[in-house]
DNA sequence: TTGAAAGCGCTAACAT
DNA sequence: ATGTTAGCGCTTTCAA
């Protein structure tokens, strides 16, 4: 039933080889028994075994890409342009959805180890290996981009925004409205672009000379529902703030809803900023004021990146800082 | 440097065999050789090639999805949950994002030809085969799942909703009420589901006396913008429509904010409605009211049945029609 | 231009 | 309980 090589070469009246050759290395094949053997390969309905190819070679056109959650409308944008290049590179994508688990993080990891990968676009700020036990050295990790995370690891080629001047940005447009009074609301702190982003605030603020109350610094995580949580804790407090600075758009969307449930407008009574430009955020009502993320860029960048590695040619940079963009849009309000 | 069995077999003193059962077999290998080889294994860091194991045993533990857009709201939801049971059962997916080509259909269905995938999950309405030419009949394909699409066979497996029963129920909404000239802005029209939905539009307008304007049928795309692009051509005309009926959420979120810039106010002026529940339709201005997907369990079932068919449990049920139901939200409003 | 043969790393039937 | 051995389906020297 299951035709391979050699049931076309017993057909073909050649060897294995030859037909290995027909298809990776016409030139060392004659034009004739080539066309032979892929017309007997067709009549057969031949389609090679990329299993017995891959143990062969060394080689699995696989790359796995570990991303906290694939259904994030920032993640998945990623995930469709690293899909898009590597599948023009002849390569197929392995998705590992880890739900900020550490554990699933080393398990697709461990997809190199096996050979089922030949390398990985890590979407975490944790390096799935121990470099101590697991590997001497960086050199003998398998090859690896990190994208818009942080892992510490200075040898490790990195994809990223400044995600401190993005911070910083976001920022000075809501005191430039002539807000005082800013709230932030923050993903989850262990990310370091989360750290950075806060940082940016900060200086931000000081520069300003404006006072920074703690309790108006809500530490969430990167959801709608997380948004929602830090809005009421927000709203709760005698004094509110006339501005909320979001770490990501869906977090500017549950908390807008939770404002608007809550008799506020936005941006009229209160303004609200995000962040990452999701596909969605023009679309809002009123529409989102962020910062947009290349988000494009930044998965065909990983995914070159990553591929050339895995061809042998290392990166010639290894920090990639790619630009983000302040896009005013309506829900921010000039104050006065 | 790369360590293999028999490395370990050398080190440990033992047959190659033998270590190949302390890993696989564990109760066909005594307890001390199996811990001193489980020892060796670990002290040289190694790591089976699942490769040479896949080949071996004619099993790739993956499983590819084919998708038109990953980035899709509702798809991403849906990928998320296949690949949450596939981990699970010891599966890993690959991703194939086809943007509606056939040819990337056909590409990554031809995975499993080459073993790099035991079966195929195809959210499309054509099969990605030749039955008359590639395979002989339905029990030669691979294992594969429809998922809510329909390819017109009625061999392979499916995971749907009752289209034509939504479209109606979403119809029998607007029209309850009030609305009387009622629009739809359809998806991909060559997706079957697009004509359920369309076909339980018209027979719900239908059983109500009701007339359909064929104008205010627009044929569009499920995509947001396809959803702004469509609610233009909506408002151009002189007389308008009290409600319009959109395909999906993107759609209506597409349209509604075509609406918003033309000065229109949802529901006030115009009622709109969507269709999928995506995560963003209850956090929309208005909320959307909508027709709710049982996403999780759309991808949940789909990979249930793929998985057992490939463990040779082939499903009991071929059709399988999951529960939708109307979520009355605010961006419909009764008449009068 | 073609073919013989070794072997990628592993599993599993069979033998001991 | 352990070992021997024959492949899985292919690529790739090396020789003819």
């Amino acid at each position: 039933m299951k035709v391979g090589i050699k049931d076309i070469a017993a057909r073909a009246g050649v060897s294995i080889a030859t037909v290995s050759h027909a298809f990776r290395n016409p030139g060392r094949v004659s034009r004739e028994t080539r066309e032979k053997v892929l017309k007997v390969a067709r009549d057969l309905g031949y389609s090679p075994n990329n299993l017995a190819v891959s143990l062969r070679t060394a080689r699995s056109g696989n790359i796995v890409v570990i991303i906290p959650d694939v259904a994030g409308s920032h993640n998945s944008g990623i995930i469709k342009s690293i899909e898009n290049v590597a599948h023009h590179r002849g390569y197929s994508v392995l998705l590992g959805d880890t739900q900020g688990s550490e554990d699933r993080e080393r398990e697709f990891a461990a997809m190199t180890l096996s050979r089922q990968a030949d390398g990985i676009i890590l979407m975490s700020h944790r390096l799935p290996f121990r470099i101590d036990t697991d590997h001497q050295d960086f050199s003998a990790l398998p090859p690896l981009v990190n994208g818009c995370e942080f892992t510490g690891h200075e040898e490790v080629p990195l994809v990223t925004i400044d995600d401190v001047v993005a911070g910083e940005d976001a920022t000075r447009h809501l005191i430039e409205y002539g807000h005082r009074d800013i709230a932030v609301i923050t993903g989850d702190m262990n990310s370091p672009s989360s750290q950075y982003r806060l940082d940016g605030f900060r200086s931000m603020m000081k520069e300003a000379g404006l006072e920074i109350r703690d309790r108006q610094i809500i530490f969430g995580e990167y959801t709608l529902e997380g948004g929602e949580a830090a809005a009421r804790r927000l709203l709760l407090h005698k004094t509110r703030p006339t501005a909320i600075f979001c770490f990501s758009d869906e977090i500017a969307i549950g908390c807008m809803s939770v404002l608007r449930t809550s008799g506020f407008q936005v941006p009229d009574d209160i303004s609200v900023m995000g962040f990452d430009n999701i596909r969605f955020a023009r679309y809002f009502n009123p529409p989102l004021t962020t910062i947009s993320q290349p988000t494009e860029k930044i998965g065909t960048l990983c995914a070159t990146l990553l591929l050339d590695m895995i061809d042998g040619k290392p990166p010639k940079t290894i920090r990639h800082v790619l630009p983000h963009e302040l896009l005013v849009r309506e829900s921010t309000r000039r104050l006065h």
